[in-house]
DNA sequence: CCCGCTTACCTTACAACGTAAGGTAATGAT
DNA sequence: ATCATTACCTTACGTTGTAAGGTAAGCGGG
């Protein structure tokens, strides 16, 4: 017991608490979006919070319940546009979409074995199938759209993460490696050296290549029925 | 020391190794199918081999050099078919992907934070591509193309499995506790009541609508340039 | 005024984890 | 016969999530 000579650290003289979830919740966006969600610890989050660790289980059952709590705040971030074409509206939600994926490029990471969607999750599917229902799209045309786009949109994340380089001038290394079996890849190499390695090059562009074929299609799936 | 009297377990009287490499990922892989990632420990996966858990350091590094050999197994067991038309191998080579990680559905959640792919990884691209490019893709085509339909698929399985349920007579418990907050979701629960609940519904079967749009779209773009 | 309840945080403790450091028995080469 | 290499084991350490229970402050009712 290193620990003062009477009590405890500070004895909470103010009575308004510490910890609020949303006070927890932001510290530990904050924690895994700065150092990955392998840092982002118990005690450590309680330690940038001022307090404990077990404080912590006042506010969450346990880790998992405070890592559905992070998803949702994420999916809280995802804009829903009100205005212009279902199109342009569904378009720009894909963007912010994605850029809060990417921002928090953890999230898709825990979405594997989560517990039912927050509040902020299902409100934001609900607004995205009210946009697709109020312009022509049937029920059953809306689920295929929905799971279409959400599909892509998660896949790109995934991919923009899992590659070992965004840029094309970050892309030494593992070029190497690969350039270092030589023949056994020739497609591969001829993409990397043609396309993928051309100064000015960003994955991140593919992204809305891929999403105007991807609101065509819908498109196409709406007239259809 | 309550182990044995003369020395340990079984002094290895045989002289041929216990462990390889091939063995170890197998053991991995059937316990991470089996109880999830999360029960995938040294101990664990040592123990189920009859050998203790600092054996395995010697055939791998460390615990994330064993992810990766797992994943580029998973990767390994999607299969490049050779025949029938580009659309037709790429539909089948999808539906593939889609079931190899399905079987093993944590393997989307170690891509992130992956070292360098593998051989299996690498051959696998390969192929996809030259499949591209020897149908008509340019370069710039089968970038896009293999962005596109790889994002979907993985985002496909992402959703998949982050699904609380899979078939409309498992979605019981969620489907209430998502009625219980009624009137704020209405364009959800429209498309729960008449689609997703609905007997015989399966969100698998999605997969396959989605992807015809796809390829559809792949085509118009091959079409273009 | 005091007494007990609730709220919000703390202390201690433990089992399980990944793995560093070093040991050992058998095999193969010289 | 010697010695290095291979393949596995023993022990130990620091870190993790969290169970169990403690405590101090504020509040409401008698």
């Amino acid at each position: 017991m290193e620990n003062k000579t009477a009590k405890s650290g500070a004895p909470q003289t103010d009575s308004r608490p510490k910890l609020s979830r949303q006070r927890v919740l932001q510290k530990a966006l904050e924690i895994a979006d700065r150092e990955g969600i392998q840092a982002l610890t118990m005690r450590r989050l309680a330690q940038e919070l001022g307090v404990e660790a077990m404080s912590l289980y006042y506010h969450f059952a346990n880790k998992d319940r405070l890592l559905d709590g992070m998803i949702d705040l994420v999916f809280a971030e995802i804009e829903l546009p009100s205005k212009g074409t279902w199109k342009s509206r569904i378009r720009s939600r894909a963007i912010s979409a994605r850029q809060a994926l990417g921002r928090h490029h953890w999230a898709l990471g825990l979405m594997e074995s989560r517990t039912p969607p927050g509040p902020a999750t299902l409100r934001h599917h609900n607004a995205v199938l009210e946009c697709f229902r109020k312009n022509g799209f049937s029920v059953a045309a809306a689920a295929h759209a929905y799971s279409l786009l959400d599909s892509y949109i998660y896949g790109f994340v995934l991919q923009e993460f899992s590659l070992p380089f965004t840029t094309s001038d970050q892309a030494g290394p593992v070029a190497e490696s690969i350039m270092a079996a030589a023949g056994e890849y020739p497609y591969l190499i001829e993409m990397a050296t043609e396309h993928t390695l051309k100064p000015g090059y960003s994955y991140s562009d593919e992204f809305e290549i891929g999403l105007e074929i991807v609101l065509d299609g819908l498109g196409r799936l709406r007239d259809e029925a």
